[in-house]
Parts: C-alpha cells; structure tokens; sequence
DNA sequence: TTGACAGTTGAGTATTTATTCACATATAAT
DNA sequence: ATTATATGTGAATAAATACTCAACTGTCAA
C-alpha cells in the first residue's frame, strides 16, 4: 500500500501477480524502441511504400506515382523510414533508389494480414 | 505523362515498374487496416499492457500497477485494444480482467525485437 | 553558364491522440 | 440503503505528426 499510492491510486488486487510480471518486463528503452517500430509501420502510406519497395526497388518519383501522391510528402516518409533503419538508397545520377533494409517487414506485415482477416 | 500530370508533379521514370507495382497493390481498405494494426501496437503505453498479458490475465488495476500508472489512462487504452479485437476481457464481480484474443502478438513482437536488435 | 529535373528540407497547418480530471456506472459488503 | 471499490467515459489539454508549400541542393545536358 505504501508504495502503491505513489504510483497510482488503486489497491493492489493480486500483488503475486503484479511482483511477478514487474520482473519480467524488459526495460523501457526496449518497451520505446519496440513502440517507435511499430508507429513507423502504423501509418497508411509508409505501409504502401513498404509493401510497393518489397516488390521493386524504386526512386523517389516511381513511388511518388505509384501511391499518387506528391514527391515532397514521399520524400518525407522515405527519410522517416530511413532514419528508422527500414529502408536504405543508392543514388544513381540525378535519381535515389529506395530499397527495404529490413527483411523482418514481409513477415510482419504477413503477421498484420492475418490479423485483419481474422477479425474482419 | 497525361495521367501523371493529375495525380503529381514529376515525370514517370520507369513506366513499367510503376504499372507492375500499382496492379500489385492491394486496395486501399487493406492497407488501412494493417496501418491502424500497428498503430495500435506504436504505443509505449500499449506494448507494455500486451506483453504484460502475454503472461497473465490481469485486472485493470494490476495493470496500472504494473505499469505504474493510473487506472483511468489503462482504462482507456483498454477500451482500444478491445474495440481493435487484441484483447478481450471477461468480468468476474467488480473486477474486468483482461487476457489477449489475437495469438499473433506473440510473432509480432519478436519481430519487432529482432528489429531492434539488429539495428541496435 | 544556363536550364531542367530529381530529390530534400524547414515552416506552417490541420488532424490525431495520450493523458488527466471529474464524474458516472456497477458490484459487493456492511 | 449506504458505502467502498473497480472500472468506464466524456471533455479538455498538450503533444506528436502527415501533408502542403516554397525554397533549396545536386546532377545532367545543351
């Protein structure tokens, strides 16, 4: 009780539990990255480019057609996906050529469409 | 270059990578709905309430414990999860107690650990 | 050098959303 | 009934962020 009503207001119902599960948990800076993964795949167009890069490498106006939108917004995402370790480039005179640098995405994303029809 | 000029400002590169790609795509309700997948799991707050009932059902209360945080702010992310179909949740007198209903968190989350060791 | 094109980037805007707070609901015990 | 406890929920606030716009860099060609 006394250390539970500096953390939050409730009386601890199954303390066994509680102890048992605060062990098991990785630290947060785990807990932070896993949540930074999976927000970076959590956005429709991010998920486009990945599932559109996962056939083809392309540059930056391909995928700009591809999901029709504008090359400054992809560009904005393809460097968002950069930073996050999930896409690398090469550049080849005036064009960049984007490509996935993580062969977890297609597992993942198989992973996500089974849950979507699962729950359809 | 017709189409193109409608849908953005750039001139197509590589015509036939960009028609292979678009015929490839899946629609766009798919790509929603795995978008909003891991939406819900891009969130510090959400991981640790998954992993924690990845080992034991648990109440509200114990959650927020666990988590060091209040009931009302689990409540609510809860209320997500559920309405998401990842977890349900099954009452049992004044207590809710909460346990997974999707046995693909599990896969997913080690992916993502495999991610995030990798790039570490 | 000049122009055209591919891509990047910073600022601004609008939208989404995680938490808090206050209150409501529900169940059990007295 | 009344009280206490467990949870749910709507409104408000603050933070994060996706896109647009405008300007910029870098490369190629004439």
């Amino acid at each position: 009780m006394a250390r539970n009503e500096f953390i939050c207001d409730c009386s601890v119902i199954h303390q066994d539990i509680v102890d048992k599960t605060i062990k098991s948990m990785p630290d947060a800076d785990t807990f932070n990255k896993l949540a930074d993964f999976f927000k970076i795949l959590g956005d429709t167009t991010r998920v486009k480019i990945l599932f559109a890069l996962d056939q083809n490498e392309m540059c930056v106006c391909d995928i700009a057609n591809v999901l029709g939108m504008s090359k400054s917004s992809i560009s904005h995402q393809l460097g968002t996906l950069r930073r996050s370790g999930i896409v690398k480039c090469r550049k080849s005179g005036k064009e960049v050529f984007y490509m996935l640098d993580d062969n977890h995405i297609k597992e993942v994303f198989e992973i996500g469409i089974q849950h979507i029809k699962h729950k359809k």
